[in-house]
DNA sequence: TATGAATGAGTATTCATTCAT
DNA sequence: TATGAATGAATACTCATTCAT
């Protein structure tokens, strides 16, 4: 290719600068939201003008559909291999809940956007975004019904339910301590297991008491 | 006086027609966000013409901080009565759950508003209505205290994060009911109750397990 | 006529209203401009509503006309009198300063607003304005030139130029003494007369010393 | 290095555009007002788009207070030089409003824009023309100050009405013969000079003959 | 790789004016 | 005599995007 110098070399220095400007929209995106996002903001940010953040993305709309994609996907990856590797269910949500804490943590921005801003993405990148989001919920619910089967988890749990809810909990926990600006305290997904345990799998049924 | 009662009237047809705006501004700030609302579009729902609106209301912003503060303030007036009312805890929470469902329910778009947009309501207004939120989850968490404090719920409860999660809760599963647009199905708050009453205040602490 | 029900009672109620709308608008426009005007902050002063408004006056526009045409025409008609009535031209200056600064005082507002805002007056309205300002300056010019003819004032006295200056002193005066909120001290018009015959019609001509 | 070398050629570029931005507003402050003023007219009168005006200028208002300072620092410096050279008040006078005239005719829209418009100029930067506009008046209150001091002067010349008076001469006369186009006529400065002192400054005060 | 000039379209807000009541 | 509802047009300002250099 003619513009890289060395293409190896070339490549990995504009896939890294790639990531610098998602980075970069990421963290305007979860600040101001995207319609409160003026490019220039995040062209700022990147110490580069205005007009040049063009060079690196097609538009600002797509800036945030990859934002929203890049780690919902990578989030699916890697809860299918907890929930493909067998083992108590139980056991299992733990790891999920505490792999679904590590990014909210660790990726605090992608995840704000993909939770506040994924809206604003519509059409195919919006369909796209939506199975996956699907699909991350789904192999959360398979948690739930594998434990109910196996006689782990009670039988009256509504797995569909028990995934939203599960997912709402951490959420609003994991974001509400990013918004203190604070790293996660360490003991926080063990916690918020529990709680979902309690209230959504293994807990007594209320209605019935 | 004739001036007197016609004015009654144009005050009563004002105020009516006031709500009105405010209604209209409230269901596209629902749907499309403050930033993504027009007053044309607000005005269009009204069958009025962009200009006409601000003769209603002093601003987009103003419009925002209205329908912020408005529901809100009704909200804790109402969960005030319920607190102040003496009874079980376990059924005062009971009570308050099944009363926040309801503004969800019948409130949607204003709720709605208020949980999303309200990064947008800065300065004293963003004061005035933080403080309105607080005050509401200290009701909640006000109850907790006091099962705790009677031994109806479990020792270890801690009442800001209960009441901090019941309101995720609760807000998560009854907004994604309205969503679907359908309504809260019948037994959601009762559903809702004993899942938080599970996790967060009678189960067992799993972590002690 | 249909509208007033005795002509003469409703006329004269309608032509004291009308003027009364009239000196509103000559103070709004003087304390705010033509153009920063509105029309509704009209009405307010008047206690009417915006609308209203439009019983007196056929549009903002010819309400500055109005106002603009008014005083002028008055004051020229004031000057004739003075500058036809025979006398020593020395005399007749002061009195016509005298005259002029008492206008200043008593019209503030119409006279305010000719002097800043008859630019906005344009079209066959705007000619008639220019007109009659141009009138009453000839009416000055008139008592300069004859002060040179009978010997009165200094040969080199240019009439036009002596009328000039002398409107731009004493307005200056006389806006300036307004601007302070206070009526003008009695004794101005005199020391502005004094001051304009040292300096534009008897003082020795400086350049030739 | 490079940029810096780009970087200098860049501001010097930008700087001179914002000064013809700042002439182009001032022309059409002078010719129709501030509020008479849009910003389309400017951007025409330039060349550009509307929307383009903003990247050179922050707003219209700043525009006008810009406008409106630069010129009236520039001659409070010029006359603070000509008072503090020491000599004879009476040439320092004539100095001074040869000084004064000449801006008057070389900056006629920044003049013309500062005398009309500095009303629409509020807060702080209200506050600092209002200083400035009040330390030129002061300067040429000086000078009256002396001479009289010195002798050269009448004794009882007032230097703040003096100082006020010279300028309501000076502007009326100035402008006066901007308004119809023409440069000033050479002798006017000093024909000004001379009025100002026999009227002002040394003609025998007339109340007392 | 980077800059800055330029643009066109959009948006909130104001306001003179009209009219039915 | 007065009101309030309604409108259409104007206007300041923002911003995503393009492009020559």
């Amino acid at each position: 290719m003619a513009r890289g110098r060395s293409k190896q070399g070339g490549n990995r220095k504009r896939e890294t600068r790639w990531r610098e400007v998602l980075d970069a929209a990421a963290a305007e995106f979860a600040e101001h939201g995207f319609l409160g996002t003026s490019t220039g903001a995040i062209a700022k940010r990147l110490g580069l003008r205005q007009g040049r953040l063009y060079y690196y993305i097609p538009s600002k709309q797509r800036a945030l559909e990859l934002v929203c994609q890049l780690s919902t996907e990578e989030m699916v990856g890697g809860l299918m291999e907890i929930v493909a590797r067998d083992g108590d269910p139980l056991e299992q949500l733990r790891r999920a809940i505490a792999f679904h804490m590590e990014w909210l943590g660790g990726r605090r921005d992608y995840c704000l956007t993909f939770l506040r801003e994924r809206r604003h993405v519509a059409g195919p990148a919006g369909r796209l975004l939506a199975d996956t989001a699907r699909r991350y919920e789904r192999l959360f619910e398979q948690i739930f019904r594998t434990g109910v089967a196996r006689g782990r988890f009670r039988a009256d749990c509504n797995p569909a339910q028990a995934a939203f809810g599960t997912l709402a909990i951490a959420n609003a926990f994991g974001l509400r301590a990013q918004r203190r600006g604070a790293p996660l305290p360490p003991g926080t997904a063990r916690w918020i297991a529990d709680l979902v345990l309690d209230g959504l799998a293994c807990g007594k049924a209320r209605a019935k008491r």
